[in-house]
DNA sequence: CTATTCTTTAAACGTTCGTACCAGAAATTT
DNA sequence: AAATTTCTGGTACGAACGTTTAAAGAATAG
């Protein structure tokens, strides 16, 4: 048993790179050489890293996951409340300079959406993620039901709000539905 | 000046098998010769009267979003208030019979997100289409601030919603959600 | 040092892509 | 009937695609 260790940080590094690429160069004609050209490597090494093109748009997706959800995680268990986890998530995901890397995120998930085996594992996480942090932002003391409902409500309402800002950028009325929506959430009716 | 007309009904016709091909076999691998044979045409009728692929998508964005508009807005004509209309619109999109649709509707419109420029006629009208016709549905007695905020939340909610439940497929969970969301609605704090 | 495995690059393969060209059939006007 | 334009299908072309193969360099274990 012996020969050069699999080299685990490469491939992240590479996967990094062209998950950067995907947010400024679009996603829905990525293609092994022009990625390969931007990385300045060759179109072997991203192939021998990621088996295949299919492989390498699953690692793509996970990747792009991974990275929001690493972003905000933290900042959600760090807040009392289920409004106060809304509106920190709100205020960090409808930042201008993450813009781009929420359209590729919507792109990527209108992709999986339509191939929806390919992408399971994208689709089993993409709201189980933040199912699970903002039923812990509501403590221990909220019904599980009325938590899923919320948290559920919470998760549609600001991806929807943000869908919305990015299509027309029109921050000011969007900022105004989202105050609306966090006022709601911090005086609960029932 | 004579000459056979221009036929504008086939072309309707032609763009209409395309959206069901895309709707059934995804958006995101289109091309001329598939969609071709599953049309019974040769590639040139398509490219015909689609003149390039990069109209023909064009083309499809702009049927898919003009179909589900018409699908719904005659019906929240017929609302008297917003809480009503919200609630026969997501009646209307939260059919299982439509998934498949939206599920492109998402698809091509994180597309649109990453090549803005290319689908701008999309990007312009797949909001304001829907604000004009829940302003409309909240009468001329509200401000119009207040129902500029109103329509983007329930445009952002419902989509949100409508993510989560194609995503999922948990309706228990997304139904409990929207109806929280619409009970809101119905009682407005202010 | 040797053996082994991983990493990288270059070259080439067959396939599919979008598009252009051509010719015939169909539909309209004069 | 003649002229003109649209509609359709067959063929072909160059470009780009994903993938494979072969070979050289790099890093580890014995």
């Amino acid at each position: 048993m012996a020969g050069r260790p699999v080299d685990h940080r490469r491939r992240l590094e590479l996967l990094d790179a062209v998950v950067d690429y995907a947010v400024e160069n679009g996603f829905s004609e990525l293609s092994w050489r022009p990625v390969a050209a931007a990385l300045d490597v060759s179109t072997n090494t991203l192939v021998h890293h990621f088996g295949s093109k299919e492989h390498l748009l699953v690692a793509i997706l996970g990747r792009l996951r991974e990275r929001i959800l690493a972003a905000t995680a933290e900042l959600l268990g760090a807040q009392h409340d289920l409004a106060a986890a809304a509106r920190a998530a709100w205020e960090q995901t409808s930042q201008p300079a993450r813009a781009a890397e929420f359209r590729l995120f919507f792109a990527v998930y209108g992709r999986a959406l339509q191939a929806p085996e390919q992408f399971a594992d994208f689709l089993d996480r993409v709201v189980a993620d933040w199912m699970a942090a903002l039923r812990a932002a509501q403590g221990p003391d909220v019904a599980p039901a009325v938590a899923d409902r919320e948290a559920t409500l919470v998760i549609a309402t600001l991806r929807g709000l943000l869908l919305d800002l990015l299509t027309t950028g029109d921050r000011a009325r969007v900022e105004g539905a989202a105050d609306r929506f966090l006022a709601t959430l911090a005086r609960p009716e029932d």
